[in-house]
DNA sequence: GAACTTGTAGGACAACGCCTGATTACGGAG
DNA sequence: CTCCGTAATCAGGCGTTGTCCTACAAGTTC
């Protein structure tokens, strides 16, 4: 039997999950979080044996949690489900070590599916998401701009879209205002941008904020 | 008895919702749709009491649906739920004619409670929203944000929303920079956005900026 | 004429950006 | 397997920029 954690900030959604996932067989939601935070908890006292986890979330966002996550246990394999618009950072997601990517609109059975290889310890990738990815590694130089950067600068990249101010961020990272200043221009470097709104206007043209 | 139409192009979403729905006495589903398309074609052909309805769905938006729907059915109650960052549309919505408007991560209980009283009739607001609606009565704004700025301001909010620095600005204007931080903060005090990220994503969406 | 609004800035102080450098992680060459 | 280069993560110093608060003159509204 999978024990599941469902992380989404809507209890809607969580329950719709839940419903789905009880009619099977071998799989039972033991955790339910609503935040990031309180995922992480769970998971620091809790046995799971997948995380589903929603993107979008106000406290701490989904890609942050993920990364945390990975720190308190890297070997929980995670599912991320995502809105629209989020399409763009699979491969980023990926990246940093999530299991699988499905988009929120799936069809049940695909969601379930998922569930079911990652918690076997495989990956799980939507037939969209691998022709992403073949066209990533076939034409590597199409890349798009944001999926050039590292874990750390993505996580900046994405707070700074945010209109996070810099002090923001490095509070919320634990880390220096200098490191996140450092983070920016590597950023804004690698993606040939200039300004802060050039990065937001970026953001905003390319769907990674809404 | 009173019949409820889904409308989310989510099929979790929806399961969650029915799920809710059909453990209360005189509330039952009959009708689910995907998209804003679907739902019109349903309401045209059945008989509904009530439709619950998603801000945002990809072939046709909330906002669309709701005005298109106030034709064919004017006395059909709609309940809005919408995810996060629409809170700005509410008082629109609330003004094209729908009966309630509630976040998706309101609590179940709550839901239930506003489709109720809908259903019986009467209007359904939460606390936030009453708040956001007097806030609003007290400063009455027909106009667009931005058409309620002076010369100098919007000069200034087309520029920053350009990307300039204020010195650069300040520049351009010859005055001080002084100055334009001045017209800045009066800029984001009367649109009520908070940061220049906020600025410019209002000069994005609203064609502003190209 | 009192009460806003608009255009303008100065001073104090916090925030930020740029440059530089340490440390660690990793992948390929030898 | 070790060595080394490169990329990633992090941060301090220092000077600049920008924000916030305050202020004031000129117009406008009631």
């Amino acid at each position: 039997m999978k024990n599941i954690l469902l992380v989404d900030d809507h209890s809607i959604v969580r329950q719709g999950l839940k419903n789905l996932i009880e009619l099977e067989d071998g799989l039972q939601v033991t955790g339910e979080a609503a935040s990031g935070l309180e995922a992480i908890q769970l998971i620091r006292t809790n046995q799971y044996d997948v995380v589903v986890l929603d993107l979008s979330m106000p406290d701490k966002n989904g890609v942050d949690t993920l990364h945390d996550l990975k720190h308190i246990a890297p070997d929980l394999p995670v599912l991320i489900l995502s809105g629209y618009a989020e399409e763009q950072y699979a491969l980023n997601l990926m990246r940093s070590g999530c299991k699988g990517y499905l988009s929120k609109d799936a069809e049940p059975d695909e969601i379930i599916k998922a569930i079911r290889t990652i918690a076997n310890g495989r990956r799980y990738i939507s037939s969209e998401l691998a022709d992403l990815m073949t066209n990533e590694l076939s034409h590597p130089s199409e890349k798009l701009l944001h999926e050039m950067l590292s874990k750390r600068e993505f996580q900046v990249f994405f707070k700074l879209a945010g209109g996070l101010s810099p002090t923001d961020i490095a509070a919320e990272l634990n880390i220096s205002i200098k490191t996140v200043s450092t983070y920016r221009t590597r950023i804004l470097e690698k993606m040939s941008l200039r300004t802060n709104a050039e990065l937001i206007y970026y953001a905003i043209k390319n769907g990674l904020v809404t």
